[in-house]
RNA sequence: GGAGAGAUGUCCGAGAGGCUGAAGGAGCACGCUUGGAAAGCGUGUGUAGCGAUUUAGCUACCGCGGGUUCGAAUCCCGCUCUCUCCGCCA
């Protein structure tokens, strides 16, 4: 969310932004109702100025045992007038906060303009693999060596969902542990196993709501969501909260599954693991001084890099464009990974710097120092990295032409195995 | 699921229609005192909106939302959260 005065006096900016990310926002009528709200703000605020010094008046009138039955009557008039004047003022403010929840975040200087097609590879890692057989897709893999169980999965949940077993059960397993050890242990992250269902108020928080409520699913009978990601419950930690100066930058990772309805997505990525409903994700979290988050988004990119880098999985990194940056990001790297069965560049870690607007939102403030003004801190996230599409890269990368599965050597600790066979 | 208790400023805690943005205490900051410190004394110490922008001023906020009233932290209604006991359960 955009501060009240910074969309007033930025006018030019906020309208670029909503064009830019393709929003659909009346900035003109919220500039109208803007105008409207401050003018009725000035009208119920002197009337209640005068009603404060009439009532004190009428105190002191009835200590001096005074007729006060006049003053009464007319104040009582005042009092419906300012009522009904404070009720337009509300209608107007609720008005324009319903606006100002679906205005975006404005993109950073440096993220590039245009449709997705904008978007800029900014650097690769790592070599392809070269085999001199035909690489499988994961998913032949994985059912050769009954590692997913696409089928039954889908007989009791329905499609995109799948059920992992034996070694590819242990792998995911594996890979969790391995993620959050590596920021745990390296890179200083303090782990986190949050709740996996929040309430409606820390969706909005982080930005979910209300634009991707079709997107998620959710309890009815207690209005809960099943979390898209680990993002929403950790950044909602702090929610309502003024944080000392002295312990930012604070830094989370944390593992859960991510629960996505995926609406309007079937026929695209049918196949196999690449879009599912249900699963597993290492995310990691920031909260920073403003001064501080865009040299933070760039160790946090290098905390996700690192992942694949160690697991020798080659990759790319791309700066989204405008027009494909999510609606609370000020900019974003994705990370791609390589995948040499499908032949593809899959993605698997989005690291956003969110600057103020998920902490304005969810109301995270902090305090440099004890009696100085709180302040907004920066929220910043990035998957370390999710699981389904690392584990596509390890196979398809790893495959060998038996038909098994070299397990990266990072990961041999956590697997108890060198191949999947 | 049943029964009950509670929610006030950074914290503890009073307050029971007007004199309460809120007693008292603790904490914190500054000053006095001191060789220095402690104690003591004094002063200050919330958030936001409108407005002014060198100043002021005004308004709102005692969990959240509504109602009664000329006037609500205080009375009434609804909701949320926390805690305790009983039951049930991994």
């Amino acid at each position: 969310m955009l501060d009240l005065k910074f969309i007033r006096e930025n006018g030019e900016i906020v309208r670029q932004a909503i064009e830019h990310k393709r929003a659909n926002v009346d900035l003109n009528h919220f500039m109208a109702l803007d105008a409207q709200r401050r003018q009725l703000i000035n009208k119920v605020e002197t009337s209640r100025a005068e009603q404060n010094k009439v009532t004190q008046q009428i105190s002191e009138m009835k200590k001096a045992r005074q007729e006060t039955t006049e003053v009464i009557a007319e104040m009582s008039r005042l009092a419906e007038t300012i009522k009904k004047m404070n009720d337009e003022l509300k209608q107007v403010e609720t008005q324009i906060y319903e606006i100002q929840i679906r205005i975006p975040n404005i993109p950073h200087e440096s993220v590039p303009i245009g449709s997705e097609k904008n978007n800029k590879v900014v650097k690769q890692w790592g070599q392809l693999p070269q085999m001199d057989y035909k690489p499988l897709p994961h998913y032949e893999i994985a059912e050769k060596l009954a590692l997913i169980d696409f089928a039954r999965a889908s007989r009791m949940s329905g499609s995109f969902f799948v059920s992992y077993r034996g070694l590819g059960a242990k792998l995911e397993r594996a890979l969790i542990n391995f993620m959050i050890d590596l920021h745990v242990d390296k890179h200083g992250y303090t782990e986190i196993f949050p709740p996996f269902v929040t309430k409606r108020e820390a969706m909005f928080g982080t930005g979910q709501l209300p634009k991707l409520e079709e997107d998620m699913y959710r309890c009815e009978l207690d209005d809960l969501f099943l979390i898209p990601t680990a993002e929403v419950p950790v950044t909602n930690l702090h929610r309502e909260e003024t944080i000392e100066g002295d312990s930012l930058p604070i830094k989370y990772t944390a593992y859960t599954p991510c629960f996505r309805r995926e609406a309007g997505a079937y026929g695209k990525d049918t196949r196999g693991l690449v879009r599912i409903h249900q699963f597993n994700k290492v995310e990691m979290v920031k909260f920073v001084k403003p001064e501080d988050s865009w040299d933070e988004l760039e160790t946090l990119l290098q905390n996700a890099e690192e992942v694949l880098q160690l697991l020798q999985l080659p990759y790319r990194v791309v700066t989204l464009a405008t027009g494909d940056l999510s609606f609370a990001a000020a900019k974003c790297y994705d990370i791609e990974v390589y995948a040499a069965g499908m032949d593809k560049w899959l993605e698997v870690s989005s690291c956003s710097n969110f600057v103020d607007f998920q902490a304005r939102r969810a109301n995270i403030r902090f305090r440099r120092e004890k009696g100085a003004k709180p302040e907004y801190v920066h929220t910043l996230n990035g998957s370390g990295l999710a699981l389904p599409r690392t584990v596509i890269a390890i196979m398809e990368n790893y495959q060998t032409d038996e038909g098994t599965i070299v397990v990266p050597t990072a990961l041999r600790k956590y697997m108890g195995v060198d191949i999947i066979k």
